[in-house]
DNA sequence: AATAACCTCAACCGCTATGAG
DNA sequence: ACTCATAGCGGTTGAGGTTAT
């Protein structure tokens, strides 16, 4: 049976709230406190929703909320809070006075998931992450890369907030590169080329200044996608530190946690949709991603938060780096 | 200065839980 | 026991602001 919405929606104002608004349901809720919130909109004469009244009530305008941002131990208690009782955001929030669940959930998405891959935590789990597996390799289809597959690129930490450029260097693969330089004062920089997946991503010694590397993208052999890096000999020395993070990139879709495994996709095509929390084709086989760019980046400090990007600009956290389609 | 890329978070959506009739 | 309305929750979206190029 369908359900009937929640409220006429027909006559309904949607998205942000205006000043009066947000004045009439204060006043409406000081004169008459919190009660049937199906019938407030009409009687506080909002011309919003009963859902939407308590949205706003409860994670903007009630008077206790405290704003403002989270200290270090907000941040440890909802660190040990979510590894108790997982996504139970209320539950979270009934112990930390003056936020709200919608707050912490945020929060959670664009602060804490990040401090905690830093930290060489899966926010998933609270377990250390695990080594990429050799597994990956495999199932790569048997590689034979010569150079040295690695866990993880780690910026040291003086050139975390300096600009530095990882120079992008096409090869013979006659890929077409359209590439945005890899800067390592961006959290996630990126790098865009149209040549499709079939490459290779390879971290060498460059020989320029700065980071002492460069990127190659060049043909893999085996149609998919693999990071390597071979050890600097000089300048700066790039680490491959003993924690996991960013997990090896493996565009065969065989993905490190806490991210699913793909299902029947052996190797990601153009066009193929990687936006969805699955990771895949979205439930009803569409697309919304408008093109058929890929896009690779390499994570320099910290991972991305589960789910980037406005619009049609879709890209997610893949192994080392994104993948945007 | 203009544009693109990126990030944040308020608001929405769809679902489940709960309770009244 | 069943239906239905409502409250509440968690996941997701996208507008708007910020930063990088």
């Amino acid at each position: 049976m369908a359900r009937s919405p929640c409220c006429e929606k027909q006559h309904t104002n949607k998205g942000a709230w205006s000043k009066e608004e947000d004045e009439r349901l204060i006043k409406y809720i000081k004169t008459h406190g919190e009660g049937c919130w199906r019938s407030l909109p009409k009687a506080a004469g909002l011309a919003r929703c009963g859902k939407s009244c308590r949205l706003r009530w409860i994670n903007y305008l009630r008077p206790d909320l405290k704003r403002g941002n989270f200290t270090r131990e907000e941040d440890e208690l909802i660190i040990r809070l979510h590894n108790e009782v997982g996504n139970k955001w209320s539950q979270i929030a009934q112990q930390l006075k003056g936020r709200t669940d919608n707050e912490i959930k945020n929060y959670w998405n664009t602060h804490i998931k990040r401090k905690l891959y830093g930290r060489g935590v899966d926010p998933s789990t609270h377990k250390p992450l695990k080594p990429a597996s050799a597994s990956a390799s495999a199932a790569a289809g048997g590689s034979t890369s010569s150079t040295t597959t690695a866990s993880a690129i780690a910026l040291p930490t003086n050139l975390i907030n300096k600009p530095a450029v990882i120079p992008v260097v096409p090869t013979t693969s006659g890929s077409s590169v359209s590439h945005k330089s890899l800067n390592t004062k961006s959290v996630f920089p990126v790098l865009s080329f149209n040549g499709g997946l079939n490459k290779k991503l390879v971290v060498t010694d460059s020989g320029y200044g700065g980071l002492d590397k460069k990127l190659v993208v060049t043909d893999s052999g085996y149609g998919g996608v693999e990071d390597s890096v071979s050890n600097s000999s000089s300048g700066v020395t790039v680490e491959e530190p003993s924690l996991p993070y960013p997990p090896q990139i493996n565009l065969e879709l065989s993905l490190a946690p806490p991210f699913q495994q793909p299902q029947a996709l052996a190797v990601a095509p153009q066009g193929v949709c990687l936006c969805t929390q699955a990771i895949g084709l979205h439930g009803n086989g569409s697309c919304c991603c408008m093109n058929s760019r890929a896009m690779i980046g390499v994570s320099a400090a910290a991972p991305p938060s589960a789910t980037t990007g406005t619009g049609n600009d879709f890209f997610r956290f893949f192994g080392a780096g994104f993948i945007k389609f």
